[in-house]
DNA sequence: ACGTCCATGCAGTGACACTACAGGGACACG
DNA sequence: CGTGTCCCTGTAGTGTCACTGCATGGACGT
């Protein structure tokens, strides 16, 4: 039972096909096939059946790819178990982040990983849709993702995913600065019913939040446009284009825009930090991760994250 | 970080050195030699150091043989997940025993798993020193052993070696049939003082209880002959060439001998099931581990183990 | 009906791990 | 103190095997 077709196995699970697997495995899909048919003929039961024009994996193919993980993660602490004898881990790391945790983020890490001697720091931004994030552990080492406040976890959290929660953000209403609520200490989502929105693309993370808030008001929401980028939404606030909900620590850089806190209604997204378990074992990692956590914890401020 | 070159650590490690390592995995020295130079290669740490003209494992390299079983049980979680879904589990399964003991288990073994479609039995018969036991599971599944009662456990036990205890067997002291002792219920070690002893080689699993009967009564034992095989002991006590120590249940059987219980003293072997931990995560050899523990059940008779 | 996408099979090639053999150090013996 | 033996370690040679490239067939959408 070879090893690296359990990786590759795990990997087609995760990216949902041959060719996505070997995309991330840096192979040819006719590679990927072959380890199939050969893990297949070792197992003795098929792991993959024909979906359409894709595939899936069969009961005993799921199984496999978890114990796959397993096997990863062993092989990992097998490593680290070397490393310990080593004077000081070293190598690189790769993170990746969405846009507005990256700004937050990644300028403070990459100061704080500059210290420690030794260990390579390559940062990257994603943006990708709520449910695509742990696919991204494929291709990156650390993955800073985030999702609404009190919706469910992550597809697969424990098991086949490691996610280190760092902060959380409440989401404060964008306002123009000489837009009527701009001095206001708070709303609540009756004052805002009247107002056209900005919101962010279908699927990602908090584009159901203002949804909720729309609910709490009691009319659904007039959204004029659906922008990703946080500094192009403020913009396009302070232009006077809509209000839209930023999240508190990411955003009130633009001189035009005012940030007004939301009362009545629970609105904030949870940034975490998602991982593959047998990648959460490399000792380089743990220390990226440590300093991560510690950044998160000054750059929300005194109070508590939890 | 290859997982053979992994496995091929921990067998240096448990059969001491480089060629025997690569005899119970059918390689040559020289690729053995390889394999650890390419590992210690990539873990960056020295695993092994030269000792005499043979070599010994680091702490570095103790640790990663460690992590080599965690990976190797891993690995066979893996396989065994598959076998989960196959109807109904077959392969080999190779089991060794010393000598009594193999009288004791192996034909009810052999009848039991002959019940069970699919399972092959392969089983040898092995006459090693007591500390040469554990080096066994490196050429066979399942290894049965014996130790006496109240010594110290298998090193290793628990995370290099997993022990599954099968039966307690007092020793007996078998003396001629028309010896004075012959017809008595039970003797004392101070009884046994002007005997002459056979007893097994030096450094086999029994050898000290004769040293502490003797201790209890005060005298060493004046040894005659060194036995290993418990027929030929029998039937030189039967001749009248002195007295010895047997199992219960694997003595007896010679016409010209009577088995007397020891009083006063604790005198008895453990027979345990020595495995691998990897191999123990086989189905297939469980289910024969299982039919073991049952046959040693019923050969010790309707009393609890333990 | 056609184009696109995806997985799979087959031939070719390159890397790599093994065997065979030679060399060097260490212990035991005379 | 020399010699023999044992054991581990390098080097050259070879065979195996996994990957690339390309062609094929099936499935979905236009």
């Amino acid at each position: 039972m070879d090893v690296r077709a359990l990786e590759t196995l795990r990997a087609v699970r995760t990216q949902g096909g041959v060719s996505a697997a070997a995309t991330v495995l840096h192979l040819t899909p006719s590679a990927v096939s072959q380890q199939l048919a050969a893990l297949t003929r070792d197992a003795g039961v098929p792991l993959t059946e024909r979906i359409g024009r894709g595939l899936r994996l069969t009961p005993a193919g799921e199984a496999l790819a978890d114990a796959a993980v397993d096997v990863a993660v062993a092989v990992e602490r097998a490593r680290a178990a070397c490393a310990v004898f080593l004077d000081r881990p070293e190598g690189t790391v790769r993170v990746s982040a969405f846009q507005s945790g990256a700004r937050l983020l990644l300028p403070g890490l990459l100061t704080r990983v500059a210290a420690l001697d030794g260990i390579d720091l390559e940062c990257s931004d994603e943006d990708v849709a709520q449910d695509e994030f742990p696919a991204l552990t494929d291709r990156v080492d650390v993955v800073v993702a985030h999702r609404p406040d009190g919706g469910a976890g992550w597809p697969g959290e424990g098991a086949r995913l490691r996610v280190v929660p760092l902060l959380r953000e409440p989401l404060d209403v964008a306002v123009p600065a000489d837009h009527p609520l701009a001095g206001r200490g708070s709303v609540r989502p009756g004052d805002l019913v009247d107002e056209e929105w900005i919101a962010v693309r279908q699927g990602f993370p908090v584009a159901r939040v203002l949804e909720a808030v729309a609910a709490a008001a009691g009319a659904p929401p007039r959204i004029a446009h659906r922008i990703n980028d946080f500094s192009v939404v403020e913009a396009l606030v302070a232009a006077g284009h809509g209000v839209s909900l930023v999240p508190r620590h990411t955003g009130g850089t633009h001189p035009g825009v005012r940030l007004v806190a939301l009362a009545g209604v629970r609105a904030g997204r949870r940034v975490e930090a998602l991982l593959r378990p047998d990648v959460a074992e490399r000792l380089v990692v743990r220390r990226v991760l440590d300093e991560l956590v510690a950044e998160a914890a000054e750059v929300s401020g005194p109070a508590p994250v939890r």
